[in-house]
DNA sequence: TTTAGGG
DNA sequence: CCCTAAA
């Protein structure tokens, strides 16, 4: 279609490749402007929250004027968002990993003891804990635009809320703990005037109405059955420890507390979020033109359901308010993480010491528990919260409060049903499966922090263009009994019919697969095809059956085949959990430091050359600039591939390192916002 | 050895 | 992924 090279950079807002491919030595020059446009970040942010306050204003009829607001915010925020100088010193993100571990997926029998996580009901009312945001931004007066209302979806564990009222404009996925950045008002703003709610809603179910945040709740926002669903995927991938790290080390703020941390960084690339991207806005229109409509029905469990759903999306938008739709998506479309309860796995371990790592709750979504009992040496990962998918969801107004509920039990539902995988991330590295835990370092790590486990949907996207290949995701072993299975098969207790029973995990046999599959069992299921619909255990299965190929079903010899005169490496695709890890390096680090690269989120990954990142990157670049039609191989979250055109522009413009100076800032993760929802 | 790019 | 020129 489109040259790459052409479209790969501007995209999104992003400013087309400053940088015109030029000798090194020349490119390497250009300077860094990020300061300059950091105000304007903030700015941003203000105007989000200043939108989102009008906006609920609105709905409860009580008025006042964005000057106001602004002055509010503003002044909270000078109290509040005290940052750290910068340093550019401090810009150097190499502690990230100190320690070395590996990294091993594990299947988390725990899912299968608590599996009212999987269920539908995985967002009980019960769960006072549970908590559905709702951000409704609503610029108005000053730019005659009304934004729509976004429903970041977020169940936490946690009570953040209370601290961080207002306006979030991001959050992280590890449910356990927020490690949101978000424009933070300030509480006391908030008391100062309730009006000034930045349209923070929070309604999980009425019990937990009960707390501060109660009095945000609007139930009148929300007030339709049409609703749209879409999932930008691994929006917030970052694990929390990385993200911790990364933000300490870019000094992005202070973050002591999770709980009460802010950023406010928003890179340069959010500067641009303010002007409307026709451009990207047709495209979406096009994509979702061509994407089904998703209903909320049993089958929502799909795999097109990410299609779907996204087209959807797109296609209210664009019928309910193309106009200042681009703006909008660009506001605090913050959604949340999903949260469950926290459970614990048990692996086997040697080690028999009685320390105790408990991660502090915000810092890690995991502890590890050293077993001195019995001579069971093992370690006890108490995994109190899973970074999950963002989930976006798009509502009317007008929708009901069943509605949204509703939408996000499908959407939760559609999550699972395409089956789950678990990737593992140890101090942002991502590495062998084969490793043991006590190799990986895992075990023997005082600071868990960075043991991040990661739900990974597998659902990909279907172009409906496309010929039905295969599966987006299949079990290959799904026809086989699964004698083993510790899950017993489940009530479907959907809400609004989608349901999902106990997941099933999987083991995937992708060579460098670090993670397990865990498909539920959905009776609707067409792409499992009632294969392991009732199966219920472990059994391995490639995670990315497209990619197996022959050679990786010999890997074996891998290792020996090398030797023989140059022999082609056998293709290892990169997982999703890879690309993440390679996404999020790069983000941090730049291109054109491949090498640190590698060590940082693949040290250990021993079959992955600093080559292969850097190639890896190119496709990626590539596979992001392309139509969704045309990509092929196993699908990488949009979300990601936003996240690589955001980090190629950016580091397009800010080049990563300075004949030897020090590295340019590294890319704000918030920039990711930015193009959110475009 | 690393990078950067073309193959 | 491979191959390599350059750095």
């Amino acid at each position: 279609m489109v040259s790459k090279k052409r479209l790969g950079y501007g995209f999104r807002g992003y400013r087309g490749p400053v940088i015109p491919r030029a000798p090194r030595s020349i490119r390497k020059r250009v300077p860094h402007k990020k300061l300059v446009e950091e105000s304007q970040l903030c700015a941003f942010e203000l105007l989000a929250a200043v939108a989102g306050k009008l906006l609920f204003e609105s709905e409860s009829s009580a008025s006042s004027n964005v000057a106001e607001a602004k002055s509010q915010l503003g002044s909270s925020r000078d109290r509040n968002e005290k940052r750290q100088p910068r340093d550019d010193k401090a810009l150097k993100s190499e502690r990230l990993d100190h320690g070395s571990c590996a990294e091993s997926a594990f299947v988390p029998k725990v899912c299968v003891e608590d599996r009212n996580l999987f269920n539908c009901k995985g967002i009980p009312q019960a769960e006072n804990d549970q908590v559905v945001e709702l951000t409704a931004v609503h610029v108005s007066s000053d730019f005659q635009q009304k934004l729509d209302c976004v429903i970041k979806l977020g169940i936490s564990v946690e009570k953040s809320l209370d601290e961080n009222a207002t306006c979030k404009i991001e959050s992280s996925n590890f449910i356990g703990e927020s490690l949101n950045s978000k424009v933070e008002s300030g509480s006391e703003v908030q008391s100062q005037d309730d009006k000034n709610q930045i349209g923070l809603l929070s309604m999980a179910n009425t019990s937990t109405v009960n707390d501060p945040i109660g009095e945000y709740v609007n139930t009148n926002v929300l007030s339709d059955p049409e609703s749209s669903v879409k999932f930008p995927l691994y929006r917030d991938s970052k694990p929390d420890a990385l993200l911790k790290k990364r933000y300490n080390n870019v000094k992005l703020g202070t973050r002591d507390d999770d709980e009460n941390s802010f950023r406010c960084n928003k890179s340069s690339t959010k500067s641009r979020p303010l002007r409307p991207q026709p451009r990207i806005l047709r495209h979406r229109m096009r994509k979702m033109m061509t994407s089904k409509y998703w209903r909320a029905t049993p089958k929502l469990m799909d795999y097109e359901l990410y299609s779907t759903s996204e087209g959807m999306k797109t296609f209210y938008r664009y019928r309910k308010s193309m106009h200042a739709r681009e703006r909008c998506e660009q506001a605090p479309l913050k959604k949340r993480k999903l949260s469950d309860r926290s459970f614990s796995v048990a692996i086997d371990q040697e080690q028999s010491s009685d320390s105790i790592f408990n991660l502090p709750e915000k810092a890690s979504g995991a502890s590890i528990k050293g077993h001195a009992k019995a001579k069971d040496p093992n370690v006890t990962f108490s995994i109190k919260s899973f970074k999950v998918p963002e989930l976006y969801i798009d509502v009317p107004e007008t929708a009901t409060v069943g509605s949204l509920k509703r939408t996000v039990v499908d959407a939760v539902a559609a999550i699972l049903g395409g089956g789950i995988r678990v990737g593992v991330i140890y101090q942002g590295k991502v590495r062998d499966d084969q490793r043991t835990l006590q190799q990986a370092g895992i075990s023997q790590c005082a600071n868990p922090d960075n043991l991040g486990f990661i739900l990974e949907p597998t659902f990909t996207h279907v172009s409906p263009s496309e010929t039905p290949k295969k599966p987006p995701m299949l079990f290959p072993c799904a026809d086989r009994p699964l004698p083993r299975s510790p899950i017993s098969p489940t009530t479907r207790s959907g809400v609004s019919n989608a349901s999902v029973d106990p997941p099933l995990v999987t083991k995937s046999d992708n060579v460098d697969n670090n993670e397990y599959i865990l498909s539920p069992t959905t009776p609707d299921n067409k792409l499992t095809d009632g294969a392991i619909l009732d199966s219920k255990a472990l059994i391995p299965a490639p995670a990315h059956p497209m990619n197996v190929e022959p050679l990786a079903a010999i890997p074996a010899n891998f290792k020996h085949k090398r030797s023989e005169m140059s022999q082609r490496r056998t293709r290892r695709p990169f997982s999703v959990t890879e690309v993440e890890a390679l996404v999020e390096a790069v983000e941090t680090l730049g291109t054109g430091r491949w090498r640190d690269i590698k060590m940082r989120a693949f040290e250990d990954a021993d079959h992955r050359t600093y080559v292969d990142l850097k190639d890896k990157w190119k496709t990626l670049v590539h596979t992001a600039s392309i139509s969704p039609q045309q990509r092929r191989g196993e699908p990488v979250p949009h979300e990601l591939l936003d996240r690589v055109l955001s980090a190629h522009s950016y580091w397009s413009q800010h080049q990563s390192r300075q004949h030897g100076k020090h590295p340019a800032d590294p890319l704000n993760v918030d920039s990711r916002e930015v193009i959110l929802g475009a």
